[in-house]
RNA sequence: GCAGGUGUGGCGGAACUGGCAGACGCGUACGGUUCAGAACCGUAUGGACUCUUUGUCCUUGGAGGUUCAAAUCCUCCCAUCUGCACCA
């Protein structure tokens, strides 16, 4: 009978997870910098009373590559903080029915005892939390740095509001019923039609409406190109890569300019197809376009109907305007505009499907070549004309051409155009508008400019103050600024400066968030902080009239797009971080995250990173050169939500069963980067597992292995160092394993194995390795500054080497040779031919052909 | 509709540049240990046929194809997940 170890986990766990903090091990020295690994890993909201499962998951997947990487030699920082600004902390203090302050002051503190209970080698001393002053008014300084360099500007724009919850809602807080999992439903009580097409308010499923208000936005959109550029520089997953692309939305297309009938006028569309111009039958544009260019162009007996038309748009929402599958509205406006290929005169339409903010406002309508402008030509009794290039050789477009025939139509034969494919003809055609003065190449994108105003509490104070009488007489912060580098690499667009007449940056930072107990959002367009005089009077900077504070706070995205910055440079207190210990820490070496903020956060980041660098304040401008994906863990099939009350504390199991345990089962789940199900069954067998290994360890000790437990250790200590530099950690786990199994066969194993077995299991059960290493094995502490292990290339080579042998492709059976006789064909045929079962198949027959691939397979092929 | 991903036993998942499909684990069954249970140890475990063994055939969402050889490469479908979407 075996002696069992008895081990007692959490005692033991407690013990070296206090120990490593006395000991600084895991904070490295931040004035050295060579061989330096910053392991950064997505700080987490703590918009909940702890961590739950997803956490502990992806946290573990980030220490297990920090942990390789020290045992490998780096000097790793692996910092830890907590996004604690925003709508998500502040709903949960909502809900609570506390403060926000309150609420974190007892949150924080568990998420942290949870993170050390895991396990994980942070640097403690180098913790961050966004809600904390001493970070968030270099968040401020961060906005005035926007505002100085013309980045941020201010504009009236359609926002998101939840009339029940009386608030304005962020894009990503409104989504379908579905999607929400709720019951759609209208604040006056009134049935929903459309519950599909319907958005609504995620926390309460009310049907959110549209308000017009004045914003805070960055202009992104100057650095949409870099960012996409960028991409080609940076190693990431080619998913998270495609999504910032598509968002991006880069499209080069050519705005064309047609006169007006009759008017001395023009007008002017946008348009990636103009090939197919020949087929334009007539011109659409936004009712936001009548109002700034046609109206007094339009004949009086066709204006009322035409402005009754526009102001009912309007009325509209943005979202119900592009509803999906709805019929085309629209107005003639009387007007004709001249397309100059062919002398056609296109009737000016105004609809509402046509939107303002996408290229110029004004679509040319080709319905022989678009279905949108196909469906508004069949309403309204428009010609539909096609375009044939005389090829067939592009075949989408043919098939988009034959479906419009099979209705009705006109057909013109391009002969300016033959034999073109679409790309050709596209080129053809610009360069030929371009030549005739007709139009000029437009680049167009799909990213907006980013609205960073908030109208809650629960955020850095945006800092800038607005005076009326600067206003008044045109006083601008831009006529006499002087602090933008002239070296900038980015053009800044000025065109909106009348906007910030009246506006200055606040000149002492930080503009301290008050406490207030009425925090609550009001939904009246203004934050909470609106209601608070002893808050927003103020001076104004340069006229010293009373002036107002800008009552909004800043996006929550803001808070988070900078703190990996910070982490090196926590403690420094007069700037946001030290030049030297930037210069030597930063950018990352791996961002280990959520897939989820592939587009949001990552972009922000990037673009932060990159106005920082044109500022001179950085060295590199992209923050993330390589970033690892992980997947999502779920419960039962779904999403772990409170509203679905499928949540796991991890807490839980790390009493029951152990954090090494814990982490050694979510780890093994499957591939980090996937989906995957947490299960108790699962974990009550890696349990199993972790008893084993530590009897492994308690075996009898011998002065030699046996060969085969030497070949399998040093293929092993090969497997677990591949896999664990590209993320397998199941696959690792799993050799592991069997490694095990075989040492558990033989019964004894000697002291260097035993030393090499557990260094391999180190990343992933840092306690048990340290006690085993130090109180089993007499090792001087610590495992984890102790060196990886190496393998011996000899010892992995086999002495003898099975070949499969197959007969017409099928396996037939397997021969072993000696290694020397690997390469020799004719040797490994005839032990083939002579094995008893490979021979019955053979029948004698003479090989057509013999398929040897040496050490892997000999084929011989008989048919 | 567009873009990207995924599909392998009862389950999670292995399979490096095409070379013995199902590693490792869960679950299940039987046996051992036990007063009994838990835990532990051992054996078996894709399906069908044969059945004393040896063994044969089928099998990686479906249908074709390339190849001596396909889970892997190509074409077309199907299912499913995630973004974006009347974006001109």
């Amino acid at each position: 009978m075996k002696k069992k170890i008895s081990y007692n986990y959490n005692k033991i766990e407690a013990k070296w997870q206090q120990r490593w903090l006395k000991d600084k091990i895991y904070s490295p020295d931040f004035l050295v910098s060579n061989n330096k690994f910053y392991n950064l890993y997505m700080f987490p909201y703590p918009s909940a009373e702890g961590l739950h499962a997803g956490h502990a998951f992806s946290s573990t997947g980030s220490d297990v590559f920090g942990r390789f990487m020290r045992m490998k030699g780096k000097k790793v920082f692996q910092p830890m903080g907590y996004d604690s600004f925003g709508i998500h902390p502040e709903n949960y203090a909502i809900k609570t029915g506390e403060q926000p302050q309150t609420m974190l002051s007892r949150t924080i503190p568990h998420f942290t005892e949870q993170f050390k209970s895991l396990g994980h080698g942070y640097d403690w001393s180098k913790s961050l939390t966004t809600s904390d002053l001493n970070y968030y008014k270099w968040t401020q300084w961060l906005f005035v740095e926007m505002f100085k360099a013309g980045l941020a500007y201010r504009k009236k724009m359609e926002v998101n509001f939840c009339p029940s919850c009386k608030t304005v809602l962020a894009d990503e807080q409104v989504m379908t019923p579905a999607q929400a999992g709720k019951d759609p439903k209208k604040i006056d009580g009134s049935p929903v039609e459309n519950p599909e097409e319907t958005k609504v308010c995620e926390r309460c499923g009310t049907v959110v409406e549209k308000r017009d208000l004045e914003q805070w936005l960055f202009r992104i959109t100057d650095y949409a190109d870099r960012l996409l550029k960028g991409l080609s520089k940076i190693n990431w997953p080619e998913k998270i890569k495609t999504a910032q692309k598509n968002w991006i939305g880069k499209k080069e297309g050519i705005n064309i300019t047609y006169s007006i009938k009759k008017a001395n006028k023009t007008i002017t569309v946008w348009t990636s197809r103009p090939d197919t111009n020949f087929g334009a039958t007539f011109i659409v544009v936004a009712p936001e376009y009548v109002q700034k260019n046609l109206v007094r162009l339009i004949s009086s007996d066709r204006s009322k109907k035409v402005e009754e038309y526009i102001k009912s748009s309007l009325n509209r929402s943005k979202d119900d305007r592009m509803s999906e599958g709805r019929e085309k509205t629209g107005v003639f406006t009387g007007l004709f505009a001249i397309n100059q290929l062919n002398g056609n005169k296109m009737p000016i339409w105004v609809s509402d499907f046509v939107l303002m903010d996408v290229g110029t406002g004004a679509v040319v309508g080709v319905p022989g070549h678009d279905k949108r402008d196909f469906a508004f030509a069949k309403k309204f009794d428009l010609p539909v004309v096609r375009v044939v290039m005389g090829s067939d050789h592009d075949k989408s477009d043919i098939t988009r051409i034959s479906q419009v025939q099979e209705e009705e139509g006109i057909m013109v034969n391009s002969e300016f155009l033959n034999g073109l494919d679409i790309h050709e003809a596209t080129i053809k055609m610009m360069d030929y508008l371009e030549r005739n003065g007709w139009g000029k190449r437009v680049t167009s994108y799909h990213l907006r400019d980013w609205l960073i105003s908030r109208q809650r509490y629960w955020g850095p104070p945006i800092p800038m103050i607005y005076c009326e009488s600067c206003a008044k007489s045109k006083r601008s912060y831009f006529t006499e600024m002087t602090s933008l580098p002239a070296e900038a690499t980015v053009e800044v667009d000025r065109s909106n400066d009348w906007d910030h007449f009246g506006w200055y940056p606040e000149e002492n930072l930080p503009v301290e968030l008050p406490e207030i107990e009425d925090y609550k959002p009001e939904g009246k367009g203004r934050g909470p902080l609106a209601n608070h005089p002893e808050f927003y009077k103020v001076v104004c900077p340069k006229c010293k009239e009373a002036a107002r504070r800008e009552t909004d706070v800043s996006d929550t995205f803001l808070d988070s797009s900078w703190y990996f910055l910070r982490y090196p440079s926590v403690g420094v207190s007069r700037l946001p971080w030290d030049v030297e210990i930037t210069r030597k820490w930063l950018p990352t070496d791996l961002y280990f995250g959520g897939a989820e903020h592939a587009v949001l956060h990552l972009m922000y980041a990037r673009f932060v990173t990159m106005v920082l660098h044109d500022l001179k304040y950085l060295e590199f401008e992209e923050p993330f050169p390589k970033l690892y994906a992980h997947g999502l863990l779920i419960k039962d099939g779904s999403k772990m939500s409170k509203s679905r009350g499928n949540v796991i504390n991890p807490d839980l199991y790390i009493e029951k069963f152990g954090a090494d345990a814990l982490r050694l089962y979510l780890m093994f789940l499957g591939p980090m980067d996937a989906t995957s199900d947490f299960r108790d069954t699962g974990i009550e067998g890696m349990k199993r597992f972790v008893d084993r290994l530590m009897n492994t360890f308690t075996l009898k000790t011998t002065n030699r292995d046996s060969s085969e437990v030497i070949s399998k250790l040093h293929k092993t200590v090969k497997k677990v160092t591949e896999d664990l530099a590209e993320f397998r950690y199941n696959t690792s786990i799993a050799a592991t394993m069997e490694l095990v199994n075989i040492i558990r066969e033989k019964g004894s194993i000697s002291k260097l194995a035993k030393e090499i077995l557990v260094k391999l299991i180190a990343p992933f059960a840092p306690h048990l390795a340290e006690e085993v290493w130090v109180n089993v094995l007499g090792n001087s502490y610590s495992i984890h500054t102790s060196r990886w292990p190496k393998y011996d290339k000899n010892a992995i080579k086999e002495k003898t080497i099975e070949i499969v042998v197959q007969v017409n492709g099928k396996f037939r059976g397997t021969v072993v040779v000696n290694a020397n006789d690997v390469k020799n064909k004719d040797f490994v045929i005839e032990s083939a031919k002579n094995d008893k079962s490979v021979a019955k198949w053979l029948e004698e027959k003479e090989a057509k052909k013999i398929v040897f691939v040496p050490g892997k397979i000999i084929n011989f092929v008989i048919f």
